[in-house]
Order: C-alpha cells, then sequence, then structure tokens
DNA sequence: CCGTACTGGTTGCAGAGTACAACTCACGCC
DNA sequence: GGCGTGAGTTGTACTCTGCAACCAGTACGG
C-alpha cells in the first residue's frame, strides 16, 4: 500500500465512520444526542470550560453551542456559573445528574465499542488509540477530516 | 495504557471526529455535504448498487437515502436506472459530472488529510488505515461507535 | 473619563439531515 | 387470484447547524 492510497483510505473510513456516529448515537443512548455526549464528556475533563472554548474544539458555531449548552442546563445536566474575573464569561461545570447520566452513556458506549473491538489485541487497539489522538491532536487550520 | 482505557480513548476519538467532520466537510467543498460525498463515494467503488444497501450500509432511513439520492439525481450527480429483472429496484450509477465532481472533492479532501498526515511515517499510515477498515468492517449490530 | 474596538454569548431566522409512519408498486408464494 | 414481503416515495415533525444581528462586558487610546 502506498502512502498516498493509505492517506486516502483513512479519508474514506473516517468518512464512512462520521456518517454512522449520529444514528448509533441514537440507538445506543436515545436520552443523549452526540452532541450532547461530545459536550458532557469535554466537560468531564475540562470542567469549568467556556462556550467559545467548545465551539472553537468542535469547530462549531457559537450560537450551536450557546442553545447545546442552554439544553443541557434546562435538563439539569449542567450548570453555568459567571466567571468573577471577567462577567462576560459563563463558566460550564458538570451537574451531579450531568456525570451520573454521562457515566451510564459512556458505559453503554464502551460496551458497544468494546463489543466489535474485542478480537483486537491489546497491542493493536493501543497503537490505533494513539493513532486516533495523534490525529485529532493535529492543530492546523482543516481539523474535521 | 490498558486495553480498557484504549478503547475508551478511541470512542472518545472517534466521536470528536465525528463531530468535527460536518463541519471540515462544509469548509472544504460547501458544494458537496458530507452526505453527499460519502454517497458518491460509495457509488464510486459499488456501481450499479440500490438505494436499500447505502441505507443499510451507513445505517440511514431508506426515506432519508431517497430524498438524497433525489437531490443528486436533480443535481445531475447520478442517474437512476431500472433493474431490468426487479421493477421495484433502481440501480444507482455515477453520471460524468458526478464522477467530475467527487474527484474535485476527493482531490480537495485528500490536500486537506494528507497535510494533516504530512508528518507521518509511511508505516504508521498503512496502519492506520488498517485499523479503520478493520473498525468499520464490523459486522455487527452497533455499527457507529 | 469617554469612545472605539473587541470578545463572549444570545436570539431570530432559515436550511439541511434525519426518522417514523403511511402509502404505492412490484415480486414471490400458496 | 390473494397475501405477505421488499423497494422506494411522500408527509410530517424534529434536531442540528450556520449566519447575521444584537446585547453586555472588557480593553485600549485619547
Amino acid at each position: 500500500m502506498e502512502a498516498a492510497t493509505a492517506v486516502e483510505t483513512i479519508q474514506r473510513e473516517m468518512t464512512v465512520f462520521a456518517r454512522r456516529a449520529r444514528a448509533s448515537a441514537g440507538r445506543l443512548h436515545p436520552e443523549l444526542s452526540l452532541v450532547s455526549y461530545t459536550l458532557l464528556g469535554h466537560l468531564e475533563e475540562h470542567d469549568g470550560c467556556r462556550a467559545t472554548d467548545l465551539a472553537a474544539h468542535y469547530a462549531l458555531d457559537k450560537s450551536t453551542v450557546s442553545r447545546q449548552v442552554a439544553a443541557l442546563e434546562r435538563a439539569g445536566l449542567v450548570e453555568r456559573r459567571q466567571d468573577p474575573e471577567d462577567h462576560r464569561v459563563q463558566l460550564l461545570h458538570l451537574s451531579a445528574a450531568g456525570r451520573r447520566i454521562l457515566g451510564q452513556v459512556t458505559v453503554s458506549r464502551r460496551a458497544a465499542v468494546g463489543e466489535r473491538l474485542a478480537e483486537w489485541s491489546r497491542e493493536d487497539l493501543e497503537r490505533f488509540a494513539g493513532y486516533l489522538v495523534r490525529y485529532n491532536a493535529w492543530p492546523g487550520p482543516s481539523e474535521g477530516s
């Protein structure tokens, strides 16, 4: 396989994955959309981050994030607190309920993903995970695929 | 890194990727949405496949595929021909225009993906591509992530 | 101090993608 | 012929999304 072919394959397979992701999200956890799940997951790792950070990280419009966060807050899954140092900024935090839901969903997702990765060797798993992290960590301008 | 951690990372990173994919598709080729691009790409490899095949492959509702295909046909990118053996079935084919557009978009996507993969060794590229193929090829019931 | 530029966030609006359900048409089997 | 099944379409409703306009708070230059 040539490098160019590999690039093309990566591009294609990533796209296939992306196309399926939403559907599986709906099946796996109807109570939490793919977006909501992703945002909650991000908050778990970056507690107290700002809405703008989310928008930048996921290449979303700030209005979209605003609405999603508002929905999550209505559902009682996140809390918004004003930054005492800058009154424009809202610091986002997972609520206890949000943490609980996120945990449940993560378990079911891990089960589904784990099922399909069951046959993989541990070495392959770790390398695959490393590749994905490396791919997504790329800081450049075209962040999606 | 443990296997469970690797699974979790894979799940998370794939989700991050999925979240960004649509946005980047819009930036990279506004004239062809992620869906359209994916469907066209599938047709390129499986010329003459049926709408139902697309629905199954991408975990989409058949009505969604029907509308997407209709749009692609209106745009002159695909052609629908009746299967002479079964008048229920429509066989889908790329038109010349569809092939051309797909080629252009593939080039621009490959450039973007290639840019972010530029620093990767050829061995890593091939292994990454292989992992993605392997992941997506899993035939089981929960196909997304 | 005041005005201007900038940043974080919200709201109005419009469009794409999607699912579900109900329907039509064609096939296959009894 | 009649019934169940599969492919595809259409009606409907909902979510996600971006863009543009806007408000509120901050930072900087006079």
